[in-house]
DNA sequence: AATAATAATGTGCTCGTGCACAATATAAAT
DNA sequence: ATTTATATTGTGCACGAGCACATTATTATT
């Protein structure tokens, strides 16, 4: 179509208005003339006009604020890597008057979590990047924004029903099954396998349940009838996680193992600690532990969640929205990478 | 440190000077007097003044056209690839004012490819993205963007010594690394492995050389001494390929197949025609006759070589140094995804 | 027909930067 | 001391959108 990008000037010009009158029609405001109208309408259909995104921020030149709430990385450093994604938009949002402020909570206390976005209501910021781990807590808070009138954006864990700008993360059962797929052509063959999950119950945590469901399935819909058992470990009791995986090899040493969270490196320890190194074990993210016990072996595969580009591309959406006025995709499905020793650099 | 974002006015208030000087010293133009420039500095120094870039760019209102010059899409579909990444970005891009124009070449015509590039350099571009698959015909014609002072950004393919703003692709050998690894984890053991490069000639295609470098020095370092043996097919002629085969299945099935391009899909219908699913095989690309393997099971991993990010970014990047000056970093490898039927999805 | 009420239209200013040019200050030359 | 040359400084305008407000045209009311 027309290569040229015009203005509400030429526009007015061509349509022998003036520019408030275009002003008028396009942000439908009113009180213009049918005959007006109709002129401008003419101009519109044939230009294809799009309003200058520079000239309307620059005009509108708010100072927007962007809260991102997120749990603390001292407790979990899966955490750093959203960190980091989220400096990194600040970096460039800055240079757009958008400022971010990074508010942490402990994933045990629901009641810090409410004070927390509580007192954060009262400052007013102009978006929320959140990653609502406490599930009802988190659906209490985004009411509240709604009412605010406080646009924000989830990313990391989906919350149904939500009306959020956009969800950013990764299709869960879709990476229960990437992780079947994988041990099925490394495992021993004929013995068990293992779903270990960390801390979380799995009864009530959606995203594990998803997890187990997409590694069942795929097993399922191959045919081969591989024995699976699902274990629970808590890393707060950590004498007792050496018991229990004693009672999984008590037997003999299972097919394969797949941990459904960051906490394959705990399972990886006591791997090398028994010489189990043949087992073939799959987790999740790209901490620091789990990539010492990927580049020794212990670990085969791990699928990268990709929390750093997770909370880039939230800032950076909620940004753009913000400054910009650009629409947000609503779901936002993050490719679930596979990482072994070789391809892991280029993801860190 | 200083949250507010000054702007030049109030840097000139602070400094009891006019807007005029301080702009004066912000851009070195000189006429200042010694005590002005020292009052201006001084406030400098203490408020990290960063320019507000949607101002600047709304005053330079620079209507931009990049050139984007890749191969053909028709003779080899993987260029559809970057194409859509172009065709993306450059959506993005028209808000700012930028326009892309495509120009495809045929990479079996140097002389064209001359041509085009010529004919291309009287329109005057204000930046250039480049897929360099000639290697003397793509430096001659650099060379010339220098002299021009036209920007240009490299992609898919790397020049040595190129004064390109940055190469946006990814690290060959290590893709040759990772190809070693994974079909070091599923490969009948003690038998030979293929590596099977197309058309080009390894021997001066420099990324098929670092590709089968990378994939043998793998094995090397693992100590395994397992016997890798090169064979080289064209596509050009299809009736020499099944006889070519066969004579690699002479004696026995090798332990597994390593296709250094996109051609994957040409050993995968051999292995299909003659019932030989059981043999591993590894390629590149997400082209939809690999893609057709992948899920019927006789290709078993693919790297993606992210040819329609390298693209967008390659826009992007050209687009923000254009319009707000923005710095880009001169080198910029993709990560080496690995691709199997169940995470496919959520690269496409 | 004159005035009041309302509808429609046009103009001026702002946002921050970057440049041109006018205005002023200082130094040099007569 | 006055004029001329040069160094320094300040001001005005444009970029395009968006809104407030002034101005003008149209319709209603007496």
């Amino acid at each position: 179509m027309e290569k040229k990008n015009y203005t509400i000037k030429e526009i007015a010009r061509l349509a022998e208005v003036s520019r408030g009158t275009v002003d008028r029609i396009l942000h439908q405001r009113g009180n213009v003339s049918k005959k007006a109208r109709q002129k401008v309408e003419g101009i519109l259909k044939k230009i294809d006009y799009s309003p200058n995104l520079i000239a309307r921020s620059l005009k509108a030149n708010k100072r927007s604020t962007i809260v991102a709430i997120l749990p603390s990385n001292e407790k979990d450093n899966y955490w750093n890597q959203s960190l980091n994604g989220i400096l990194e938009a600040a970096n460039k949002a800055k240079e757009f008057n958008v400022t971010i402020e990074i508010k942490k909570y402990d994933v045990t206390n629901a009641r810090l979590f409410n004070r927390l976005v509580s007192e954060l209501l009262l400052t007013r910021p102009d978006g929320i990047l959140l990653a609502p781990l406490f599930y009802q807590e988190s659906l209490d808070f985004l009411v509240k924004c709604i009412k605010a009138n406080i646009p924000y954006v989830l990313f990391n864990t989906h919350i149904e029903d939500s009306q959020s700008l956009s969800f950013i993360g990764q299709d869960l059962f879709a990476s229960g099954r990437v992780s079947a797929d994988l041990l099925d052509r490394i495992k021993t063959p004929d013995k068990p396998v293992f779903i270990i999950h960390f801390d979380e119950d799995p009864a009530i945590a959606n995203h594990l349940k998803e997890k187990e469901a997409g590694f069942r399935r795929y097993f399922e819909e191959k045919g081969n009838h591989v024995a699976i058992q699902t274990v629970r470990l808590s890393t707060r009791q950590e004498h007792q996680i050496d018991k229990k995986m004693d009672e999984i090899f008590v037997n003999e040493a299972p097919g394969g193992i797949y941990v459904s969270t960051s906490k394959a490196h705990v399972v990886a320890g006591y791997l090398k600690r028994n010489a189990l190194q043949h087992v073939p074990l799959i987790g999740y993210d790209l901490i620091d532990q789990n990539i010492d016990f990927l580049k020794s072996g212990e670990i085969n595969f791990l699928i990268n969640q990709n929390p750093e580009r997770q909370a880039y591309l939230g800032i950076s959406y909620l940004s753009d929205h913000l400054v910009f006025g650009k629409k947000i995709e609503p779901t936002n499905l993050l490719p679930l990478d596979i990482i072994t020793e070789e391809n892991l650099a280029f993801y860190l």
